[in-house]
This record gives C-alpha cells, structure tokens and sequence, in this order.
DNA sequence: TAAATTTTGAACGTTTTTGATTGATTTTTA
DNA sequence: TAAAAATCAATCAAAAACGTTCAAAATTTA
C-alpha cells in the first residue's frame, strides 16, 4: 500500500472514531509497525493528528479525556438519533451555523452531499468540516481551552457580518420558566448572538439537559426548537411554550 | 498502446482510485516501468496528476497543496534551529501572531514558559497552542482545506481589531526584486495585514525559498527581517535589503 | 525506400522506503 | 511500589522504486 494511501486511511480512521490504536492500523494497512510509526510522526508534524501511547487521536480530541481508548459514551445513540433528525432539517443552499457541541459535531457526517455553508465557533468542528470537505468558516475570539470553542465580545462582533437559515446548538439547561442556560457567560453570548442571527434556530440537548438550569443565561424557550429524544410527558409539558421535535 | 491511449488510461485509473500503484498502472497498459515513468512526469508537469513514491495521486485542480503534501519531514534540522531562533525574539507580556505552517508550528513548544498571548490563523497551530495552554486568540474566515487556514476578506477584517508586538510569517518565495510572494492570493492578504499590524515582522523560511518567486506578492523585503539557515554568500546578498538572521 | 526522429525497454548506480532488532521508556499488573 | 508487559525511538541492512543512459524498435519524414 502507498504511503499517501496509508495516510488517507489513518485520517479516515481518526475522522470516524476519533481516536485508533496503533494494532488497528498495522491490521488494517498491512504494513509494519514501524512504518506506521513513521506515518503518524509525519502526520503529526503536519499538523493533522497528534500521537499518544498506542496510537493516535484527532487533534482535536480532548486533552484530558481519562483513558483515550475506551468509549464510554452511554448517550452516543441518543446523539445520533438527534444528530440525524437535525441533518433532515438542513437543504441545499442553506447557511448553516454549528455551535461547538458533541452533538452538533456528530451532525457534520450527514452533511457530506449537501451543498451548504456552515460557519462555527468550535475547533473540533472546524477539523471534521474540513475533514468532510464541506465549506466553512471559522468565527474568530478567544480559544476557551475547556471547550475549544472561540468565545468572547470579539467573537461576536465576528459573527455579526453573517445571516444564518438555521443555527444548531448545545446547551446544558433547558428549563420551562429559565429558559436555555450554559455554565459560561462568555459562551452563553456567542449562542445568544447565534440566534439572533439566525432565522431559525435548534438546541440539540439529550434527555438529562431537561429541567436543568446552568449559570447563564441564553435565551426564553420561544427563542428555539428543541430537538431531544425524551418521554411524552416531557415532550407535552415543553411543547406548552417552544416547538418540540422527539427523535426517539 | 499508444501514448495517448496510456495517459487516458492513467488518468480515468486516478479518477476512480485518487491513489494509484505504479505496478498496477504497468499490469493494466501492458508497457514497461520507465514508460509509465514517463507517461507519470509529462502527466506531472502538464499539472494533471502528482507524482508519489511508488506511483500517483489524483490533483483535483488545486494549484499548489503546500501544507498538507510538503514533505513535512525535510528540513526538520532546518526548521528547528530557524523556530528556536524566532523564539528567543519573543519576550513576556508580548502579543505575538503567528501564521499558518510547519514552521511556525515549530515555534509553539518553546513558547510554554513564556506569558504571552498569540494570534493566529491556522487550525493546527491554534489546536498545538491549545495543548501547550498558551493564551490564544483565533482569526475568523474563511477555513482554506489544503493549507487548514483561515483567509480571505473577513480574516482580513478579523485581525484588524488587533496589534501585535511581533509576527512570524511562512513563506513560499523570497526574491530581490519580487519580495515575498506566496501562491494563493487570499493567503496573501492575510500575511500582508499581519505585517501591517505589527511592530516587527520576521519571515522563517529555510533555504529552498530564498531566490523564488510565487504567484501572489505580499510585500518588499524591507518590510520584514528574514530568518533561514544559508550560505554566507546568500545572507550577504539579502542583507543588502533587509535584516537578515543567520539560525545557522 | 532510406534517413531522421521519436518512442521504447533494459541496465545500472542512486535514493527512498521498509521491516526487523535493539535498548530505553511508559503503562499496566501484581 | 516493584516487576512485567507493552510501546517507543533509533538504527541498520534489505528491498523497492527512482532517474539516467543507451541501443533497439517503431514511427515519421524526405
């Protein structure tokens, strides 16, 4: 296999789950360790991975994350579902804005055959869009280091030049008399700024966001969709005060 | 088989496959391994495909993919010494820009000690920075795929709210009479606001640069000091136009 | 048809890539 | 915490691929 084969491969593989283990590649390549080896050091200094003991993660995976190679994520079905119900609502010609968010990057591979613009406050995203080959552009701020999304007065004045058809995005309260909350106000702007802007706007959140209330405020519910797989009873009570789409 | 026949054939293999053996090539045409050699260069220079080891990879009609294919191993003497010498520019409380590229990448590790704030327009120097917990700001825009920066008008109009105590350009040309140059003329807007902006402005480039000239002009070589690893004879040279650092 | 030109394939020395091996380092296990 | 296991970087020799050269074959031109 050619080395720009091997390589594509290896992006493949990180673009998909994130994180691979050296043994997946040597398996799944056919060539030695060594030659792995020296892929992924090439990668790295390109700047398209970053090497860890045993293998590889995405560059843009979480640094802290305890054990790299256990995917422990119970929710990520639930992720999916909502992830798929939210890439239905998104046409050919759109401008899209994609907050930063587990489940707003889980939506970028079904974006891959339409042809939209999608603009985005977080790093990780920006990496699979590009990975995705799908047009995109970067709002500019201050990088939070916890979220590695782009936060701050100066990336709302970034965003204010565009006009979005649909803004996705993640939040960590949702209650029906505080509305839509996440823990830092300087993000808490950006997503404000993101609904004003937008014509119509979702929040993704799985069913333990529901009734929750973080430090700051984003938004009334009226503001937004909430796209969520929960019971009906939930489903019921929000439906009393913004559209609710059930992705069960 | 005749040559046009060949060069059909090669080409409708890279459309299908992106990455094709030279031995399969042979096997499919019938016709020896320095045919196919040649058939390879002349399809290379005519721009239609890209030469690899061991065969060749689809173009997809970009002009120049200098990031992602540069041999990001060559050189790594090189850019080591030219980084630790931009690095040792770089004193405390400093605002520091650094631009897209392997480079300038190099720089990042030993800026961990340092109590700055850096700038820039590139995803992979922003996730490096990131991971060294270095204070960062991102520049919004457009995400360019092959050389993962953000460019374009609004990167323009992203870096104006800023200043910065010094900026550290790549580069792909450094000539004379031509100044710096670099193939895409969006990148070139990006560099030439950075050098606006800033005090100082330094150019790390390693040798193979020196004397070359590419497609877009981003400003005279007065307009920023050179750090590269050359000859005596070269520094001499170039010393004539501007400041010249020797990282020999 | 004969001469001139171009294309071709084999040969050869050089460069690049590769996989095995080594001892060092990191992680896991006991 | 110490021993065992896994993974790592560095090294080196073998293998693969490379560019160059040259004479034979094919094609074009005169």
């Amino acid at each position: 296999m050619l080395t720009k084969k091997r390589h594509q491969l290896i992006l493949e593989l990180l673009a998909r789950e994130e994180v691979v283990k050296m043994q997946k590649i040597v398996e799944q390549t056919g060539a030695s360790e060594s030659t792995i080896r020296r892929d992924l050091s090439q990668l790295e200094t390109a700047g398209h991975l970053r090497r860890v003991h045993g293998g590889a993660t995405a560059n843009h995976l979480q640094i802290e994350e305890p054990s790299y190679f256990e995917k422990s994520d119970q929710h990520v079905e639930e992720k999916e579902r909502i992830a798929r119900a939210a890439a239905d609502l998104i046409e050919d010609g759109m401008y899209v804005y994609l907050d930063a968010g587990t489940t707003t990057l889980a939506i970028v591979p079904y974006l891959e055959e339409k042809a939209i613009t999608v603009v985005t406050n977080s790093l990780p995203l920006a990496n699979t869009l590009l990975y995705h080959r799908i047009p995109t552009f970067v709002v500019g701020g201050q990088l939070k280091h916890s979220t590695q999304a782009l936060v701050g007065y100066n990336a709302r004045e970034g965003m204010l030049i565009y006009h979005f058809d649909v803004a996705f995005l993640g939040m960590n309260g949702v209650h029906p008399a505080q509305g839509f909350t996440t823990p830092d106000p300087e993000e808490a702007l950006v997503k404000k700024t993101a609904i004003e802007l937008a014509k119509q706007s979702y929040v993704l959140v799985d069913e333990t966001k529901l009734d929750a209330i973080s430090f700051s405020r984003v938004a009334s519910l009226q503001a937004a969709t909430i796209i969520t797989t929960t019971s009906s009873e939930q489903e019921a009570k929000y439906s009393q005060y913004t559209e609710v789409v059930n992705a069960k």
